[in-house]
DNA sequence: ATCTATTCATAAAT
DNA sequence: TATTTATGAATAGAT
């Protein structure tokens, strides 16, 4: 810039440091206003001051459809083509295993590397690796009891219906008056349609696989 | 510029705008990581090229962190987006695509500039912290289908011994001979009894409480 | 805010 | 795509 080279550290002079935001601000979204008329580009400028003070630029449209289509952008880039609408529940949960696993030995690696330059990055490793035996085991003690307690409820049901069923020949044995079974079958129907299959829920332990012996599936948890 | 002052219209010669859009696209990426350095502040730039490719910066954390941000201080609604309760398992898996993107793209930052000693600790920082809010977020969503269905199961529960209550006072109307509430008050004394009720469960999650603004309320997760 | 002396960015050529 | 170079733009420090 101008009477001096600028060093590419914090401004230390609050005041200096207020003027330069101020002035390279202007410039920055100016910057941005022409590259988007010249080259025909739609751009988004979010910035925070120091105090948090937001400004915005949003060459096209509102920021809020930047940010929409950005989102649309950003997850069609890893996958394959865009055809994962196909895909069913089961492959889809495969796929996401297999990327945090991926993920997860990146962490590791990085840790591990940093761990020659200083001591703190070590002793964060294992701080985050407590905290994941330790989430660990207080999620699979508290997913093994919800598991029990959905089975014990799923066979606590097929028992009443049974009981149901007995009662209703009972009943129809003796020439039978309430047809309780349309009652139940309507409620269901009302009500309980929109409740997710148990099935169908990915395993949330996922990204601790590496941590325990003790799998859903020894528990009889299976989906 | 040079050789000849810039008409601030769209190039018409594509390869011109193309060359120039590279250019000015890295100059502009460069001034706002001047000026995120020298005034302390955190940019967010979103630029899309003219067919549609995307290019972004982030100066501190992940771009989703600076749009969360974006969403809290342009709009003041904390309640924003805490009425997704009802995400059916497409939609989920979208989410967890575009996080698992992020968290990829967070990796490659940090392995690409491997060569810069500063701002890495502080994305390892971000990512970590990423990490953690997302298995917490994925959790919650599981944790809240499970409690949906235990409740669903209830309910039936409820209502099938409601049935049994009238098939049986029918029965006794017309002389009893089946005992059958006996029975299955025989069979949860023998089976049931020991399982503990899902309300006695303490939340694993307490150590998470510190990252996060609001996720546990946005989520529903009420244990 | 406005003014300059400088440095920076970059259009066009290579 | 990368490098060079001439020139317009941006801006740090002063006013």
């Amino acid at each position: 810039m101008a009477r001096g080279k600028v060093q590419l550290r914090r401004i230390e002079n609050p005041v200096h440091r207020q003027v330069t935001f101020c002035k390279r601000r202007a410039g920055l979204l100016k910057k941005a206003r022409e590259l988007s008329v010249l080259c025909d580009a739609d751009i988004g400028i979010i910035i925070f001051s120091a105090h948090g003070k937001l400004y915005d630029l949003a060459t096209t449209g509102t920021m809020e459809e930047l940010i929409e289509r950005y989102k649309s952008a950003s997850c069609e880039q890893p996958n394959n083509g865009c055809g994962d609408h196909r895909m069913d529940p089961k492959q889809e949960a495969m796929v996401l295993k297999q990327e945090i696993n991926l993920l997860q030995k990146g962490l590791r690696y990085i840790y591990g590397n940093r761990a020659n330059e200083h001591m703190t990055v070590e002793e964060l490793n294992a701080l985050e690796r407590y905290l994941e035996i330790w989430m660990y085991t207080i999620r699979s003690a508290k997913m093994q009891i919800m598991i029990q307690e959905i089975q014990a409820l799923k066979s606590k049901e097929g028992m009443l219906k049974a009981a149901n069923e007995i009662l209703q020949e009972k009943i129809v044995e003796q020439n039978g008056l309430i047809d309780v079974g349309r009652m139940v079958a309507d409620q269901q129907n009302g009500h309980f349609s929109t409740v997710p299959l148990i099935e169908e829920i990915t395993n949330p332990l996922t990204i601790l696989s590496g941590y325990s012996t003790c799998r859903g599936s020894e528990m009889g948890y299976s989906f």
